[in-house]
This record gives structure tokens, C-alpha cells and sequence, in this order.
DNA sequence: ATTTTCAAT
């Protein structure tokens, strides 16, 4: 049950799982792997956590390694892995994931989030703002990105129902995932101010001997 | 050691 591949995702999973109003205990995690210049997926398909054991992350990243060495030629090419997951990862998964980047440095990451997972904790913070500056493109999930989750992963000829509330939850979450990773921002900015003003202060200081 | 939303009942 924690992994199926090529399998379509029950109706039911993903509306529990993804609906950004309702309390989950566990994660649910789609992902498709494909070679950035196609469109047809060569690997995808959904997983859960396995309870007490490993995060999603981790048995989505074992399964995409597996292939990698199964198919040792696909190694080589550019990649995309685009993941819909119901939890954002938490600091240990962001290092895992920034980890793999840099082993398959190929593979570019497309992460989007139905619920940020306790996002007051400085730890899980600064994983996504590390996992931001590694270059992965991270965003919480609105309405088209639930819809888009559905179409590819549970049925295509049925249409997505939007719970209620779904964009004031998307609204909430953005925000908070912006204002995580602007504190980076604001402080990388502090810094180069405060290089730049006590480089003002050095030069000025020379000058000031020299004179 | 710091939460209880990647459980346990």
C-alpha cells in the first residue's frame, strides 16, 4: 500500500489527503519523472509514508534511484521530476532531496504542496528555504494545480470538485510559505548591507589614513 | 527535547 506505480490514485485518497482544510496523519505523494524535452512520463505513480519508518520522500526518492540504475543509459539525460505531495517535506526530506539533486544534477524538481507541515518550526523552515536556493521550483497547490493533480493521477474523464474554502487555504499557506522563504531574502539583504556599508567604512577609513 | 499534522486507537 505505501507505493504503486503506474496506477491511477482511488478518488477518495486524494480528496482526504489533498484537501487543504482537513487534518491529515499521514502523506500522500504523486510524482511523474520524465524527460524534460517529452511529455510522456517514463516512471510515475503515488506513495504514502510508511508509518514510524520513512517518509514519502524517502521511498520516492529509493524508487527514482532504483530506476536510475536500472536504466543506467536514462542516467545521463535531463530530467524533470514533478511531485505533488499532501505535506511539505520536513528538514531532514528537504536535505535528502537537495542530497539527490546533487547526485543527479540532471534531474530538475517541481514541488508542489497541499499543506505546509509545521511550518512554526524554524528547522522545517530553513529546510525549504535551502531547497528554495537549491533551485528547486517550490509553491503551495491552488485550484488548478489540485485540478491538474487530478486529471494526471486519478481520472481524466471525470472533472475535480473543489472542497470548500480550497482557495482561502491556498491563500493562507502561500503566504506563509512566502513570508518563510523571504526571511532568507531579507536577511541575505542585511547582510549585503551591512558588507557593503562596512566596506564603505573601510574604504573611507584608508582614504582617510592615506590622507 | 520542542511542538504532535509522515498516528494510534
Amino acid at each position: 500500500m505505501a507505493l504503486c506505480l503506474k496506477k491511477r490514485l482511488p478518488e477518495n485518497n486524494f480528496y482526504t489527503e489533498f484537501n487543504n482544510t482537513i487534518r491529515s496523519f499521514k502523506t500522500l505523494l504523486c510524482f511523474g519523472l520524465s524527460q524534460s524535452s517529452k511529455k510522456i512520463w517514463s516512471l510515475w505513480g503515488y506513495m504514502y509514508n510508511s508509518p514510524k519508518k520513512s517518509h514519502a520522500e524517502r521511498i520516492l526518492l529509493q524508487t527514482v534511484e532504483s530506476f536510475f540504475s536500472e536504466n543506467p543509459a536514462e542516467a545521463i539525460k535531463q530530467y524533470t521530476l514533478a511531485i505533488y505531495i499532501s505535506f511539505s517535506p520536513c528538514s531532514k526530506c528537504c536535505d535528502s532531496l537537495i542530497d539527490f539533486m546533487r547526485l543527479h544534477n540532471r534531474i530538475h524538481l517541481d514541488v508542489r504542496i497541499s499543506k505546509l507541515y509545521f511550518p512554526q518550526n524554524s528547522l522545517n523552515q530553513e529546510g525549504l528555504k535551502r531547497l528554495r536556493l537549491s533551485g528547486v521550483s517550490l509553491r503551495m497547490m491552488d485550484r488548478d494545480d489540485f485540478s491538474e493533480c487530478f486529471y494526471l493521477f486519478v481520472n481524466q474523464q471525470k472533472l475535480f470538485i473543489p472542497w470548500c474554502d480550497l482557495e482561502n487555504e491556498t491563500k493562507k499557506y502561500s503566504a506563509a510559505l512566502c513570508y518563510i522563504l523571504n526571511q532568507v531574502l531579507v536577511l541575505e539583504i542585511c547582510y549585503s548591507h551591512t558588507y557593503f556599508f562596512l566596506g564603505q567604512w573601510e574604504s573611507s577609513s584608508k582614504l582617510g589614513e592615506s590622507r
